[in-house]
DNA sequence: ATGCCTCGCATCGCGAGA
């Protein structure tokens, strides 16, 4: 099973590239952040012709997350994070899809640095951390996977010493995020991959992409039973050098099916 | 220290992204 994020950076402007994406990988379950759509405004069936069911949370201008799956119903469990009823932007959605449960998340980016953006940013992963606590010891494989707007290491960037100040590399966002994989999750594409520089968003400018000048900040986060199922995590660089292309490229995991051992024994 | 590039929304500039 394929399971995939991708920040599509408007999904009206970029359908095209999002539908050439999805024939090209075929991912099963897909993520999506920074819709910039409101909610009426989803493409569905455009998606539902490409083989996708969707779920979506829109939001006028900004934000926006959906959660595809070309593997049977989606069963939606939650949008919205809890702890804050005033919080109305759309950056999470939750489901069970085909045997594991999917949270996908799009982070607040949290510039300027100090101000209320970053501080909306923190609290929102102290939310993140808290309701994250609550799923990582399920049965079941949890994939928490999205844009988190965290450079967690220095590994994570072209230049470290010139995001010292942002909001993505900031030590208290470092911090939060490492506080999450102490609850018990495995940052999957550095579990298998070390020592490998591995971005997934580069700046439009300056030829950031073709320089190799980017960070990595979309992630999939995997509880036990998931990291038991891991057979692969990789980027997708193809789709960042096409025409009209997002900042950011699609991320994506390889899962055993759920259950599968168990039907072998079985059978 | 700042802009670079791109988008949506609604014009012909601004806020936001990261």
């Amino acid at each position: 099973m394929k399971i995939a994020t991708y920040n599509v950076n408007g999904i009206g402007g970029r359908l095209p590239i999002l539908l050439k994406w999805l024939a090209l990988a075929e991912p099963d379950i897909v993520v999506l952040q920074e819709l910039k759509a409101p909610q009426e405004a989803f493409p569905r069936e455009a998606v539902e012709a490409a083989g996708y069911q969707a779920i979506w949370h829109g939001q006028s201008r900004w934000n926006g997350v959906a959660l595809l799956s070309r593997v049977g119903e989606i069963h939606e469990t939650r949008r919205g994070l809890p702890g804050d009823p005033k919080d109305e932007q759309s950056r999470y959605i939750e489901a069970a899809v085909g045997g594991v449960l999917i949270a996908g998340l799009y982070l607040p980016n949290g510039n300027p640095r100090p101000g209320p953006k970053f501080e909306y940013k923190l609290d929102w992963m102290a939310r993140l951390d808290a309701h994250l606590q609550t799923l990582v010891d399920l049965k079941a494989p949890v994939v928490v996977l999205g844009d988190f707007n965290v450079i967690p290491t220095d590994e994570d960037v072209y230049k470290p010493e010139r995001w010292l100040t942002d909001a993505l590399f900031a030590p208290e966002a470092r911090a939060a995020y490492q506080r999450l994989l102490d609850q018990g999750w495995t940052d999957a594409i550095r579990h298998l991959h070390p020592k490998e520089t591995i971005y997934t968003f580069w700046h439009y400018w300056r030829g950031s992409f073709e320089r190799n000048a980017g960070i990595r900040i979309d992630h999939l986060l995997l509880n036990k039973p998931a990291k038991k199922l891991l057979k692969a995590a990789e980027v997708d660089l193809r789709p960042r050098g096409w025409e009209k292309t997002s900042d950011h490229t699609p991320v994506w995991i390889e899962l055993a099916e759920p259950g599968k051992r168990k039907r072998a024994k079985e059978g």
